[in-house]
DNA sequence: AATACTATCGAAACCGGTTTCCATCGGAAC
DNA sequence: GTTCCGATGGAAACCGGTTTCGATAGTATT
């Protein structure tokens, strides 16, 4: 059943049903019925194929998802959440997502030019090798995801770090702290290094002392949390409180304290970063910057769509904002 | 940069180009080196859409994923994993996903339809309305995922839901446990009924009692895991072990467990299900049943891959296996 | 040497749409 | 009564591949 079919059937040439399919002027209302008439009492599905090689489009996105992405259990919630949202933002539009299943180096924009998509939308670390280069130089409209990435068509959605991690230093300093101390995640982490910047600069700020074994980076780990917890706080002089750049670590240096008995929030004040599920399920429950994962997958798909329709624009550059979850881990009783 | 390109630049016929791409047989080899030759000097990518246009096929795998697995995060967890697994076993063979962003009152069929995919995978509660029942019917090979529908060519992969629970069960049993209870999730969850069925026959399997009072039903949330746990630890012959059919209920239980001072595991052991990343988390760490979600993405694709390549076969049920995760929720000290 | 067969290659039709362009027609303007 | 114009609909080319089928050349057979 296709096009040609229901032209015959309504006594019409198929043009004149593509014209009536896609809403163009120069069909009379009588033929317009008779033609809506007859695809009514028939099974017609457009073929996609078809219409996208004369038309160039395919109303696809396509999505490249890093492999990395799929290990880590912390992000593994972030990704699923965001493409709800890049979905959700699409459905409206009738677009459709394309997700990749290409290793890492293969060439992206082969699959890209393939399937022509309209756009892209990458999550994750992409160590930027040639298989992302030529996609990113392609013209093709492009979102990333959490890191800058150059390109002539390369739009970014990140939330906001420098805004988050300020906003857990302040918290902790409005409680009274002053030796705060900051653990990072792994050095060649983007968003550990902004945090851990913003830690220095807003605790400069404040004229507060950083002294260097104050500062520690580690993995994204319970276990290296629980282990840089146990130095902080067996320190000759312990901070009072700890901003961390993942709920994962907070969670290694809440057992550290459980162990060297330190209370928590009374001798100890702890923030995590991802607002994870675990949070509210820690004891006591986390305090913890949230990331509003679905929104940010909202703006990256609205963000492509933008890019696809006006050529002109310039690539956006969305920052989202994050809000402090104050929850007893850093809140007074 | 098209095929007519790639065969004036080698100095044949398109379609000998196409049957070099096609390793097709009635080439020879010295023609056939100039086509490669001038495929290497250019930078030609196939139209897959073209291609597809004529054969029909589109090395595509359509993936509906139903709204309410998007809200919650028990499932949040469960299907990224899937999809990862999904997606790992379809880059070997050359395969796509397509994700697509239905609503639930549209006809699937119609998506399917238009972008020709080959194969379908369902997941998720779709209610089996008419729009999931016309794809089911329509002959194009679907795998379902933790539920049967019907169909001419319908697949299914679940996990063994029986033999999780009666791995719980006897696991508590094993412990010396005779007052035994089970909280399972609400009344239209499919899997809430099979585990507390499971829960029954075991029980009367072993001879033991199961009162009223013990097999108790609610949400899959934590607050009704609490409140229903308060009723058990409450009764005049409280039970020694529950076996909850969610995490979140069980972590619900144990905080019922704290506040009135019954001590985990010592007079109260708990086994969850599902063995979310929070289980170890958890004070003490709940013991649970793991499903192997990124397998069952794995077994799903190929599943369907199976059902593409070979139309005779009857469709596949897999039942996928589970372990039991013990902790310290479950474990004598 | 004539015939039969095989391997190789190309021309053309086809897949199902879109788009351009031209023919036709009715009514308005002169 | 002509001429002109805008509205309408259809024929045909095109998108970029695949596939069929026929032509040709080279080799084997008799």
């Amino acid at each position: 059943m296709n096009i040609s079919d229901v032209a015959k059937k309504a006594g019409v040439a198929k043009s004149t049903v593509s014209k009536v399919l896609n809403n163009y002027k120069g069909v009379s209302e009588e033929t317009r019925r008779k033609v809506l008439d007859a695809i009514e009492s028939t099974t017609y599905t457009p073929n996609v194929f078809a219409k996208s090689l004369t038309t160039g489009k395919s109303n696809l996105i396509g999505l490249f998802v890093s492999e990395d992405l799929l290990e880590s259990f912390i992000v593994h919630v972030y990704w699923s959440e965001v493409v709800s949202g890049i979905r959700e933002a699409l459905v409206k539009e009738k677009y459709h997502v394309l997700m990749f299943a290409a290793s890492p180096d293969e060439d992206f924009l082969k699959f890209a030019k393939e399937y022509k998509v309209d756009g892209v939308i990458m999550l994750g670390d992409y160590p930027e090798p040639a298989s992302v280069r030529s996609l990113l130089d392609s013209g093709i409209p492009c979102v990333v995801f959490d890191r800058n990435l150059s390109g002539s068509r390369v739009g970014y959605v990140s939330s906001d770090d420098e805004r988050g991690s300020e906003l857990a230093v302040r918290h902790l300093i409005g409680q009274g702290h002053r030796r705060i101390a900051h653990i990072s995640g792994p050095d060649w982490s983007f968003e550990s290094a902004k945090r851990m910047m913003t830690y220095r600069r807003v605790m400069e700020e404040e004229r507060l002392p950083v002294p260097a074994e104050y500062a520690l980076a580690g993995e994204y780990s319970t276990q290296s949390g629980a282990e840089l917890g146990r130095r902080l706080l067996t320190l000759p002089e312990p901070p009072t409180a700890v901003f961390c750049a993942a709920d994962t670590i907070a969670a290694g240096v809440l057992q550290a304290a459980k162990e060297l008995q330190v209370e928590v929030p009374d001798r100890l004040m702890i923030v995590g970063y991802d607002d994870l599920p675990l949070c509210e399920y820690l004891h006591p429950p986390l305090a913890s910057i949230r990331q509003e994962r679905r929104a940010m997958g909202n703006i990256a798909a609205n963000a492509v769509l933008d890019m696809i329709r006006e050529a002109e624009l310039p690539p956006p550059d969305h920052r989202v904002d994050v809000n402090l979850i104050v929850r007893e881990s850093a809140r007074r009783p």
